[in-house]
DNA sequence: ATGAAAGCGCTAACAA
DNA sequence: TTGTTAGCGCTTTCAT
């Protein structure tokens, strides 16, 4: 692999003028210039990025930590991430951190050993006291994490909100919310909050059912079963939309005619979801939106280590209309 | 951040025995290895990745380039592959080369210049001249890259025959696959292959609808309801398993009942599909044991570099049954 | 068992 | 406009 000091030798300057070429920096000489590319090319250089950082520049890496990329959520996520940060010349290391407290503990020494950028995170593995003392700057994705670190979410409670309004608009009484583990501190516990408000102020009540982030697709259908055969239950709401279809393939099972029977809206509207089942209705989460705000706050962070920034930034949601959420006459 | 100098002036030593603790190597006194390691504790030390790989250690990360995170299929095998990689100490670079060459090759050259050990590769984009001249180990899952690159891949040729034999056994006349544009020189042209000697030997013909992977899943749903409406087909294969729910979709659109008016098998097998959706059939690809495969045989080419390694492995693959490719009593 | 010193490939004062 | 030189943080001979 050709160096610094070959190109140099090979263009008959002085390595510092190589440097200059390389960075475009201070005043070169066409002739030199083009003496240099020449030998660049030849020797088809690549600048060492190793070394660059170590002599402070910036490796122009960002670490992205998330439950894994297995969940189309969290694949569009990470693919828009990764889209933009190319545009503005950065790459990313890529950290599935599944529900693995101790990887996510590695991954994040590792990052700040690999003298990262910066890191944007959402996984689901809280309370990592680790993050408080990252000395690097971090914007976390719908979690909370650490006092001093921003979080960027969609608006949760106004999601639940209309999830609920949708639900009662299309003609349900009995209505059920299947959620993932209510966690202390995340903002998605919002969903629920703007559900419930919405639903007694109707003077209803409703029921929830909460079911491990991180169980199999066939515990969480069992017991989606048992939801939907014990209860009068003719309207669901899932705070994902992975867990609808679930809902759709029991509801099928038990013979519940959606949206006669029983009527469904989930969460997140993935670009997946809405054109591999537009059937499914939804409340969208504006990832590009998403993205473009926890990258500006991270890159703005990055500049100036020092800038303030809100604990919390909320992104509305869009209501995606689907048969599933029809409204039915009685 | 505390350097490995600050370490050695807590611990009262030398920063070349500081370095000796850290990598455990030559001969400490035990109370030596105490004081330097209560020094880290104390200063929270992390040792700079960077300034080791210049010294000529490896850095531990591999490159790895597919054409896009948010499909389910690459997502699951990006995420096997960083979690097998995990286990072995390496972190991977995340490049969604989409359907972008400029952007491949942009990543191709950052790459070497990160000095990364390795490479797995399964984009989409072809004709990548580059790759021939990067010096780096790579391996390719699916894709012909250049001369000595090992491609990586499933029993595509037996895939294809599986497919059509389902399709011939549950009571098809007349078939129709949907597939992808061909490539020349890709491995994936054997399902194509597969499916036709099966369908040929049983003096059948069959129709074949090619569609570009790019294409917007509405572009596709359109191309696919031509097929389902203008011929008699009773039977699809599509080499992947989101064209299969696209033709759920239309033929369901069309008041075509599956498996009754049609049947369908797809390719791949996520464990996505296969959870969310069990009625669909497929040709699972051994997900697992192909990064496994991945994984070993660039493993062997960073140890050494000049080991030789077949061009291409094929790894067999598994008819995973469902409601969709029923068989029909007529 | 420990330390001194050179150097990995590059950049950035400071000179000329 | 160009070159000399001193490191960035770490590893590793070679001494002691």
């Amino acid at each position: 692999m050709a160096k610094l000091e070959d190109i140099a030798k090979l263009a008959e300057v002085s390595p510092t003028t190589v440097s200059r070429v390389i960075n475009n920096y201070g005043s070169l000489s066409e002739k030199t210039k083009s003496k240099v590319f020449a030998a660049m090319k030849e020797l088809n250089y690549q600048p060492n990025s190793l070394a660059r950082s170590l002599k402070g520049k910036s490796a122009k890496i960002i670490g992205v930590i998330f439950p894994g990329v297995s969940n189309p959520f969290f694949g569009q996520m990470v693919e828009t991430i990764e889209n933009q940060l190319f545009t503005k010349g950065y790459r990313i290391i890529l950290c599935n951190a599944g529900n693995n407290k101790e990887k996510e503990r590695a991954y994040l020494r590792m990052l700040i050993a690999n003298q990262v950028d910066g890191i944007i995170a959402g996984s689901h593995n809280l309370e990592i006291e680790e993050y408080q003392q990252v000395g690097l700057p971090i914007i976390s994705f719908d979690r909370y994490l650490s006092e001093n670190i921003p979080i960027v979410s969609s608006d949760n409670y106004q999601g639940g909100k209309t999830a609920a309004e949708i639900l009662l608009e299309s003609g349900s009484k009995n209505v059920q919310i299947i959620s993932g583990a209510n966690r202390p501190n995340s903002p998605t516990n919002k969903r629920l909050e703007g559900f419930r408000k919405t639903i007694e102020e109707h003077d209803l009540e409703f029921g929830l059912t909460e079911i491990k982030f991180d169980a199999s697709p066939n515990i969480k259908g069992m017991k989606i079963k048992e939801v939907l055969s014990n209860n009068q239950v003719d309207g669901v709401f899932c705070t994902d939309d992975l867990t609808s279809l679930l809902v759709v393939q029991q509801a099928k099972s038990l013979g519940l005619k959606i949206p006669e029977d029983l009527r469904l809206i989930g969460y997140d509207g993935t670009k997946f979801i809405q054109e591999f089942h537009p059937e499914l209705a939804t409340i969208e989460q504006p990832i590009e939106d998403i993205v473009t705000l926890m990258i500006d706050l991270l890159l703005k962070r990055i500049k100036d280590p020092k800038c303030q920034l809100k604990q919390n930034y909320v992104l509305p949601v869009k209501a995606i209309a689907g048969e599933t959420s029809r409204r039915i006459s009685k």
